[in-house]
DNA sequence: GGATAAGAAACGCAACCGTTCACTAGAAGT
DNA sequence: ACTTCTAGTGAACGGTTGCGTTTCTTATCC
């Protein structure tokens, strides 16, 4: 259904990058090693991100990547392999914790930086990926350890330089409180679908965390 | 995998309810019109809270359900069909919302019954079903407006009667910050899985909820 | 020019969908 | 009690999709 419109797409496309068609800008060349394997895992991961781990399958991760499952076998032994390599590949690197001195700033900033994340296709097939009930669980504890622990330090940390500044009531430091703004952030993409706007941000530290922290 | 263990395990007991063996209580009759349909749409429900959407096979149903496929296409015209009343099957009904005279006591009550409902058979199904990203959309969006709203209402109301009793702070009255003890249980429930611990609940009233809404 | 790997197409296999058929248990009617 | 009729059971079917493999041609790198 879905999967033969998408193989016309593709169709349509090569078809037209054989040759003839100066509009055609890429697919010119039969690309090699480390550029395939980059589309690859990107194919993949937009594909999750799209459609969801049901729609994960190793001739549409060809397809979009407009290579044959020889090229993708050739590199991952079976999906699971390619699910892990692509979900590695979605992880961004961990950014620094920032400190503005204030925690109305350093929440917002953490804040804005986990929505960037959660509102690109990385963090869209992450979601993906770790809600899904027939994913492996193992993976799926890797993943957890990976992402989500090193981000809610940084909420504890920013929690933990506001108590030193006066601004936290100081029994707010801590792991339950700090997981309250990314725990919103995670509901509100859940029921009402990415992107999560900027001032939902926003009005979370306004008007939940701060008054939740407040001494 | 998994489907060849379920399918050995019904055989198990199939073939041990055909004849001989005593300790075989049930499944000696041949059920019929609303005990059949009623343990469809229980399988059917099982299914989908053990091992997720993917899981959900009209094959499988009917084998956990001891009953074969003809019988549920004669009630379902389609698997999609089936989940529509599988979902309504697991649908509690609204319970009366708690009056005790204190907000804590009444968020307490609230988060319970929530609490019973997301640690259910019927509420991992709910959880599975809506944050597939593959099911269709009208329909999550007809539950979340049957099963979320009214919910969400719920708190509001509670902050609302807390506010005229002097304990809620007024401008804490309002719909984002109502939903935030919902959004840590489901946070709590997809970071850990079920079954989210009475003591979590507690914890999430007198460390988070109360310090937020203190006037 | 030769080694290597990409692209494209087929293959067998398994799971599942939705249908159909023959058989039979149980309920209803006389 | 006997018959009739409904509906549950169990098994097959053709069709589709996806997995993982194989083969062959051809572009690209050295």
């Amino acid at each position: 259904m879905g999967k033969a419109a998408l193989r016309g797409v593709v169709r349509a496309v090569k078809g037209k990058s054989l040759r003839g068609d100066p509009d055609e800008v890429l697919a010119s060349t039969r690309r090699r090693g480390q550029d395939l394997e980059t589309a690859i895992l990107d194919a993949a991961v937009g594909i999750i991100a799209c459609g969801g781990m049901a729609a994960l399958t190793m001739e549409g991760v060809a397809a979009a990547a407009h290579t044959g499952k020889a090229s993708v076998y050739r590199r991952w032994p079976s999906k699971e392999d390619l699910l892990v390599d692509a979900m590695s590949h979605a992880l961004p690197p961990l950014e620094v914790v920032p400190d503005t001195g204030s925690v109305r700033e350093d929440l917002l900033a953490l804040l804005r930086i986990m929505l960037g994340l959660i509102n690109s296709p990385g963090g869209c097939a992450l979601q993906a990926f770790m809600f899904d009930n027939s994913a492996d669980k193992h993976l799926i504890a890797v993943v957890k350890k990976r992402v989500m622990e090193p981000r809610q330090q940084m909420f504890v940390d920013v929690l933990a330089r506001g108590r030193d500044r006066g601004e936290v009531r100081p029994d707010a430091v801590d792991p339950r409180t700090a997981e309250v703004g990314p725990a919103l952030i995670v509901h509100q993409y859940l029921m009402h679908g990415p992107p999560v706007p900027d001032a939902f941000v926003v009005e979370l530290v306004d008007n939940v965390l701060l008054p939740l922290l407040r001494p």
